[in-house]
DNA sequence: TATTTATGTAATCAGTCCTATTACGGTTTG
DNA sequence: CAAACCGTAATAGGACTGATTACATAAATA
């Protein structure tokens, strides 16, 4: 599987963000800090926007910035905020419904999976933006 | 993201092999069941044989078995058997290391990824493959 | 022993998803 | 008006999945 590594970068952006205390940043700069394109920075805050994490601002100047607190960003809402898949994926094709087994495992299995994606939310709704800035800031003390 | 179904498959495959208590199962049978090819579930099987869960014998008559009892068969085991990626991807270009963002927000938010994670094993470690076929069972009684 | 039935594994192919990149229209500042 | 920047679409290269075919090997059986 090619694994989408869209969360872990929107992470570093929006830390990139928290970091410049509400001044713009361009999406060229931020590109720069994660290594790679600007598009790709901008289709990222494009959905981070959408789900009201950030605003940007158009024009000479201008950039992203947070449209919340780091603090009330958990990491739970820029998980979802990228539309990942579901973590368990679903067999492709649909198993034989003429068969006790083929009928009833997935329900079944489905159970089980959406308690372990919960308990994997959970955890990341536990923590925030805050923490993880702090975090990079007590490593940059640290060396 | 093409996600890889093979957990569920792996699910569907043993509690197939539960359900028949001992004889062995031609991979054609179990294919049918799952609506697939009978290579891709001799080759999940050969996975799972690795992992200790199951063996096949070979020849006329022959086909897979489960090597443990279902009861002590966990969904962890059956996950980790199928050597599925991380859940989380990290970034696939290194940050820009000469930025203080960039050197420290992967190792910090793989704290917290690595804590999901584990709560997301520790349920799958919580339910085994007894419980499964348990509820197939209870699934075809209800029906 | 020859035949049949099955596994184990490799090779290939089409489909899908991800990221990078380019391009361009629209917006704001100066 | 010019410059800097965003938003978005289109495209291309790579990577991974699952389906399929093929074939050597092993065990049961007549």
């Amino acid at each position: 599987m090619a694994a989408s590594t869209r969360f872990c970068v929107a992470v570093h952006i929006l830390a990139s963000l928290a970091l410049q205390r509400g001044k713009p940043v361009a999406s060229e700069e931020i590109a720069a800090s994660v290594g790679t394109n600007p598009a790709v920075v901008r289709r990222l805050l494009s959905d981070l926007a959408s789900a009201g994490l950030t605003q940007s601002q158009l024009g000479k100047g201008g950039g992203a910035m947070l449209a919340k607190a780091p603090k009330k960003i958990s990491l739970l809402e820029i998980y979802r905020a990228m539309d990942e898949p579901a973590i368990v994926a679903p067999p492709r094709s649909m198993p034989n419904q003429t068969c006790l087994v083929g009928r009833n495992v997935q329900p079944a299995l489905r159970r089980v999976t959406e308690a372990a994606e919960a308990a994997f939310f959970a955890t990341l709704a536990g923590a925030s933006l805050k923490q993880i800035v702090k975090d990079i800031k007590a490593d940059s003390m640290a060396a």
